[in-house]
DNA sequence: TAAAAATACTCCATAGGTATTTTAT
DNA sequence: ATAAAATACCTATGGAGTATTTTTA
């Protein structure tokens, strides 16, 4: 008979429900809306058979049995949490992943994405390298690189891809310009414009992009304001 | 930034795989499946990042992370758990619980009900006595009873009533009795036939209740073959 | 009476079940 | 070759979100 429905994430919120004194706060504490917070505390009230908090207008506090109770699972908990921590160090102490970024990229984006690698896994040691994309596409295959970051990929088999983000992208018109006016351009209306492109290889990429995009003319494109810096 | 999905139920898999040296086995003591199991220590792999396990054909043994996480979070979840246990104890010790009881019923589902609920809360003296239906009903509203067990209930109002369990009803016909080769039989099929009922409880009501259910002719009877004691 | 908590929905994420495939000796 | 683990697919359970009602000093 295996009772106890109880996890780890009852005690969680049971906590974060003693740290501030108040569900509401323990559900932003910890992104959450207060009913779960109430409902997961409940749960556990039902289990045990009594209220582990004394709910006053301006919030709660722990009954006698919820203190004793939060004294043993409290550091219960923490200390799977260590364990978990402990494991993961251990496990990528000493390792490297070597990653490779195609240099046009905005880098937003990455920068907030190895940040929050770096801490689910802080032994682990990144080497970044750059190139254009079909370099990293070769490099990923010869087996010098771990990761490619690319553009539009779709290089073939013995690959494992996922999108990452999209990011839009902005056409400059003059004022009066007849296009100007539209709310969704195709890229085929810029077919006959000129464009002006960096010697960097944002450039290249730019070039090789549009003119695939002028000849698919699949995607809209949609107008929006862009406060150039 | 609230990482870690990692709850009670992994640890208690990952315990339990340890200890049998088999993910099959492990399943079958916390009764699951094994694809189960095999899934769950896959998550924590995935979230530390090694292996916990080395996979044989035999079977399944830690490996140096595994041992190492857990030597911590076994006695963690151990911990959360004697908290629990401890909590339900203090909150239920010297409580009593007043029962009252129909005597026809069987009493099979109720020693089982209640052998279940003692485990769970070891603390509670259970008083139970015996009355007819409307007398516990009765002494239900008076507050002298906690809970009464009664059949067929529909009490009213202030009361919270829950369907616990039903039980076949048998009837006894002679060899060749047309209505012995019918698979169904209508209670009023049976109106005019003669009933011997005894003096007990039983008797007064099974009375009543037959009275009832051949003036209403819902319920439909099941025939099966009953070994009379 | 005014805050915080509890409830009643609905929706969604994740766990489990079943059947099958893969793996390692 | 074989037993065990991993995977694919589907279903079900349980948790969370949203909106509303109830509680209590």
């Amino acid at each position: 008979m295996p009772r106890s429905k109880i996890e780890l994430r009852h005690v969680r919120y049971i906590i974060a429900a003693a740290e501030s004194g108040s569900f509401r706060r323990a559900a932003q504490d910890l992104g959450v809306e207060q009913s779960a917070i109430s409902r997961r505390i409940r749960d556990v009230e039902d289990e045990i058979g009594a209220q582990l908090f004394r709910r006053y207008p301006a919030g709660v506090d722990l009954t006698d049995i919820g203190k004793q109770f939060l004294n043993q699972a409290a550091p219960g908990a923490r200390q799977i949490g260590s364990a978990l921590d402990g494991a993961r160090t251990v496990a990528n102490r000493g390792r490297n992943l070597r990653i490779g970024v195609f240099g046009p990229l905005t880098m937003g984006f990455l920068s907030e994405l190895f940040g929050a690698f770096r801490g689910d896994r802080p032994g682990v040691k990144l080497r970044f390298s750059e190139g254009s994309c079909p370099e990293l596409i070769a490099a990923v295959r010869r087996g010098q690189l771990d990761v490619g970051v690319v553009a539009e990929a779709s290089p073939g088999k013995g690959f494992d891809v996922t999108h990452l983000w999209a990011e839009p992208v902005y056409v400059a018109l003059p004022d009066g310009d007849p296009l100007a006016d539209q709310k969704a351009l195709r890229w085929n209306d810029l077919r006959d414009r000129h464009f002006v492109v960096t010697d960097l290889p944002t450039g290249d990429f730019a070039k090789g992009h549009l003119h695939r995009l002028v000849v698919d003319d699949r995607a809209e494109l949609q107008l929006g304001h862009h406060n150039p810096p």
